[in-house]
DNA sequence: TGACGCTCGTGAAACCTTTCACCAGAAAGT
DNA sequence: ACTTTCTGGTGAAAGGTTTCACGAGCGTCA
């Protein structure tokens, strides 16, 4: 066996004369396994070729003395981190948690760590985090923009940090985007509703500042427009909380004629149409159908269960991740930009619009 | 002036000869005011006193050239990270992302950044995520153990990293922690239940061996035991996920007599009664109350609002994160145990028992 | 005038790793 | 036998910051 020359304590932990917790570093284990703190990096990094037997020798040592490797030290030396930034405009909608979630989990699966922000819809946080994270030296950012502005631009492009937009993408057109085609998910789904016969549609969106929001807007327009019922459906942008959906769409159904089918373009429009909905006592599908975007659990223990556009959370993140990676590893090529598309979950919400009654 | 006797490129982004972006140090900071990197470094930090003159110029340098500061270096130096670990059994429960978004708040308020990682309940994940951070020399950890095992914990021990349990605590003794109430939480819930008149109550949970379920369970049978009407009252504790819960629920409901109040003591659980109710038409309340545990968003704005036990969200990020900051600052005092109290939120899905009817 | 104490700054070491250039010795080619 | 080529390994520098001990300048006091 080899000689354990210093006789350092075999402890996980190490404590030094004064008692004080001190680190394991490569220097210990070096010394212990009797060579260079060169061949110990060599080792942990399979860099140059070292023997088998001394591998072996460091290895044990490294176990005995519960070594790890000091990212901060070694992220100063090499200039790279294994550390990315994420900011989200918040972690309460649960497709960003979900997001968030699987993104953390294809991050470690590869050895990397998120530092995550939640920019609190305010665009001026956005910054405050995206700056606090370049200071990191993290390897990439993976960012959802508060809004078209996308403040943190300029200072991403200065840094020259990897950096892919996810979710809310819009026209930034030297970074990579991932994000879901808006416009076609609505443009469907509209046609659905059409194809099943309904001909006063009323869709309830939140702000027209989100690029997302507009393009489901376009979408739902677009149909309308091409089945020739523009006349017949409206659509409501009365801001982002609940409060001020629910007070728009509550106005709303105290007029006539009442929309047969109401399309919420998101998951707070969604909420509000059901509380409306339910104050007014209309019964779903009979009286007026209700589909939604974004698809959660609870909507599908309801009964009837609600109909949704569901984006494909997971496809999403791969993707991202998989950009992030690439650039990482190197790849300068120019920006991609990538959609991709949403399924329809049709469910007993949804139905043919009731027979009209002529006056 | 100052002599700027290197003549910097007042730039951002700093370029060297062969156009690779160069990171502007406290050296360039240093030689272009014309000072020491020592009296910089004074500067950045406020340590030592600096003439109030000295102190401008290198400020407006710092300004002109883009500095900022290297927080890897930092770290290294000084051994102490501006960064905490987050982990947490999961981000797509609301309780939970609603958690880590105040956790995030309040740590990016004084300069802090969050490492979250995402243990999807496995306590293996949540093992590899805290070395993972423990490597990264967090100055801290908040962590929301899988289950009672709570598998890292020799492992920080060992590491002496200051931590705080969140949420998920039980008995580990030598660690400060933040949670709620539970058993008192369902106790007052329950003996409400009584008093309106109820006596036969489900109670439906998800697995044994997580401790606050446990005491979720507990207080409710202490409540009924007290109340003389524990043989009328049943527990369902079948899993952890919708689908099992829901098999169990539906088998119970066939059974009569049918219990005339449900107290669901998870989110994932108030799903499955919701389901399982709504699929055998039973209304809520005439026919059975239903009670949740976890307030989300939806459940107010069903018709009947759902009535839940509120975990006062923002209060519990707020004691970790002082707890956090007085560990960080140097309290070495005893592991504190705190422990807030839940609300009950009262809606419409709870009301009195229809009357009974002698057969 | 000499000793003393203060204030404001600074050089250099230290934090822990990675990497580059180099070296000793053995194997191989001429 | 002599040079060349590998192979396996090492010393030392570098990465950007903080901190410690020290030093220069200066005012104060006996």
């Amino acid at each position: 066996m080899f000689m354990n020359d210093q006789g350092w304590q075999s402890a996980v932990s190490m404590r030094d004369a004064k008692g004080n917790s001190q680190r394991v570093t490569i220097r210990h284990v070096a010394s212990a396994a009797g060579v260079s703190i060169a061949t110990v990096s060599n080792v942990l990094n399979g860099r140059t070729s070292v023997a088998p037997e001394l591998v072996a020798r460091v290895r044990t040592v490294m176990g005995e003395l519960g070594y790890q490797r000091d990212q901060v030290a070694s992220t100063l030396r090499r200039r790279q981190t294994s550390v990315v930034g994420l900011v989200l405009p918040t972690l309460m909608s649960p497709f960003l948690a979900a997001l968030a979630t699987r993104l953390e989990g294809l991050a470690h699966a590869q050895g990397f760590q998120l530092l995550v922000g939640s920019a609190n819809e305010d665009a001026e946080q956005e910054l405050s985090r995206v700056q606090a994270m370049l200071a990191w030296r993290v390897a990439g950012m993976i960012l959802a923009p508060v809004d078209k502005r996308f403040v943190s631009q300029s200072l991403i492009r200065d840094q020259g940090v990897k950096t892919v937009i996810v979710d809310r993408t819009s026209d930034h057109s030297d970074f990579d985007s991932v994000g879901v085609n808006n416009l076609e998910a609505t443009l469907v789904a509209t046609r659905r509703l059409i194809e099943v016969g309904h001909r006063r549609i009323l869709a309830v969106g939140t702000s027209r500042s989100i690029p997302n929001m507009l393009e489901r807007i376009t979408g739902f327009e677009t149909a309308a427009a091409a089945a020739g019922i523009s006349s017949s459906c409206e659509t409501l942008c009365p801001g982002g909380d609940l409060f001020s959906i629910g007070k728009a769409l509550h106005r709303r159904l105290q007029q006539r004629p009442l929309p047969t089918a109401v399309f919420a373009l998101s998951d707070v429009s969604t909420l509000a149409a059901l509380q409306e909905l339910g104050d007014r006592g209309l019964r779903m599908p009979e009286d007026v159908s209700l589909l939604g975007f974004d698809d959660h659990e609870w909507m599908q223990v309801l009964r009837p269960p609600i109909s949704a556009v569901r984006q494909p959370t997971d496809e999403l993140a791969r993707h991202t991740w998989n950009r992030m990676m690439q650039r990482i590893q190197g790849d300068v090529s120019g920006a991609s930009r990538i959609q991709l598309a949403c399924s329809l979950e049709w469910r007993a919400s949804t139905a043919a619009p009731p027979v009209e009654v002529p006056a």
